[in-house]
DNA sequence: TGAGAATATTTCAACCTTGAAATTTTATGC
DNA sequence: GCATAAAATTTCAAGGTTGAAATATTCTCA
C-alpha cells in the first residue's frame, strides 16, 4: 500500500487528534496572547505588534531592512510600513538611508527606544513565566524542541 | 511575535525555557494559521475569523446569542458583529429575535450555511492532519491534555 | 410602580493585517 | 546605452480587532 493510501486512511479512521490539538494550541495562544496584550497597554502603553519589531530590532543594533523585518516576523511589507511609521513618529525608531541602494531604507531603535524596549522585555519575560506556569520544565524544554523541528522543517520546504 | 528576549539573563535557572517555548508556539501557529488563511481563501474565497464563527454555530443548530459567540471565540462584541453582518449579507447567517426578550438577537447558520461549512470543515480537517504532520500521535495527545488542562485552569482561575 | 442597576448589542475610532497595485531605484541582457 | 526585468518599499481598499461609549431593553427592589 502507498504512503499516500496509508495517510488517507488514517485520515478517515476518524482519528481527530491534530485536529483537536491545533483547535487547543490556538485557544492557549490566543488566551495568553489576550493577557500580554492588556499588559502592554496597561503598562507600557504599547500594542502586541508594536513590540514584536521593537523586539526584532533589538538584536539587531545596526537595523534592518524593511523586507528583513517583514520576513522574520512572518508579516507582509505593507504591514511594517504602517507600525514602522507609528514608531518614528513616537521616537522609538529611526529611517536611515543605505548608501548606494536608494530603494532601501534600514531602521533601527533609537537609543530611547532601545531603553523603552528593554524595560519592556523584562516585564514580558516575568509574564510568560507566569501564564505559561502551569508547564512543567520537562514538557516546556520537550515541546519547544518539537516546534523547533516544526519550524526548520517548514522552512525547509518553503 | 516577540523574539529579541533570549539575551536576558533570568535569576533563576531554565527559565527562558518557557519564554523559548512560548516564541516557538507562537510561530508555528503563524505558520499554520497563514497556510489555512490562504488555502480557506483559494478553495472558499472566506477568512479565517468567518471560518471560526461558523464553526461555532455549526456545533449550535438552535442558534446562539451574539454575547455567547464572543465569549465562545474570545473576541470582543463589536467583533462579532462585524463579521456576523458580512455572513448575513452573504445569506450564511440569519438573525431572529428571541421572543420575550427584545434586546438579544439569535444568530443561526441557514441551511445553505450548514451545507457550506461542512464542506470547508472537510478540506479543513485534511489541512491541519497535513500541516501538523510532524507531530506524532503520541506528541498529539499528550500536548493535547496539557494544553486543555492549561485552559480549564485558567478558567478556573478568570 | 419607578428609579437605577444589569444585560445584550451596536457603533465608532484607532490600529493591525493582507494582498494587489503603484512607485522608485537598481540590475541585466542585448 | 537602452529596454526591460527585478528588487525594495509604499499606498490603498477591505476586512479584522479591541475597548470604550452609546442604545435599548429587562431586572431588581424599596
Amino acid at each position: 500500500m502507498s504512503e499516500a493510501v496509508l495517510e488517507r486512511d488514517n485520515a478517515v479512521a476518524g482519528n481527530k487528534d491534530r485536529l483537536r490539538l491545533w483547535i487547543r494550541l490556538l485557544r492557549a495562544a490566543r488566551i495568553v496572547e489576550g493577557e500580554l496584550r492588556e499588559r502592554l497597554k496597561s503598562n507600557f502603553e504599547t500594542t502586541l505588534p508594536r513590540f514584536d519589531v521593537m523586539s526584532a530590532l533589538y538584536r539587531q543594533p545596526d537595523g534592518m531592512l524593511m523586507s528583513d523585518l517583514s520576513r522574520f516576523l512572518l508579516v507582509s511589507n505593507g504591514n511594517v510600513t504602517g507600525i514602522i511609521d507609528r514608531l518614528v513618529t513616537d521616537g522609538f525608531v529611526v529611517r536611515s538611508n543605505r548608501e548606494g541602494d536608494r530603494r532601501t531604507s534600514i531602521v533601527r531603535l533609537t537609543e530611547g527606544g532601545a531603553k523603552r524596549f528593554a524595560a519592556m522585555a523584562a516585564a514580558h519575560e516575568d509574564w510568560i513565566d507566569e501564564l505559561l506556569g502551569e508547564v512543567g520544565e520537562q514538557d516546556a524544554r520537550h515541546l519547544s524542541s518539537m516546534l523547533k523541528a516544526f519550524r526548520s522543517n517548514w522552512e525547509a520546504e518553503h
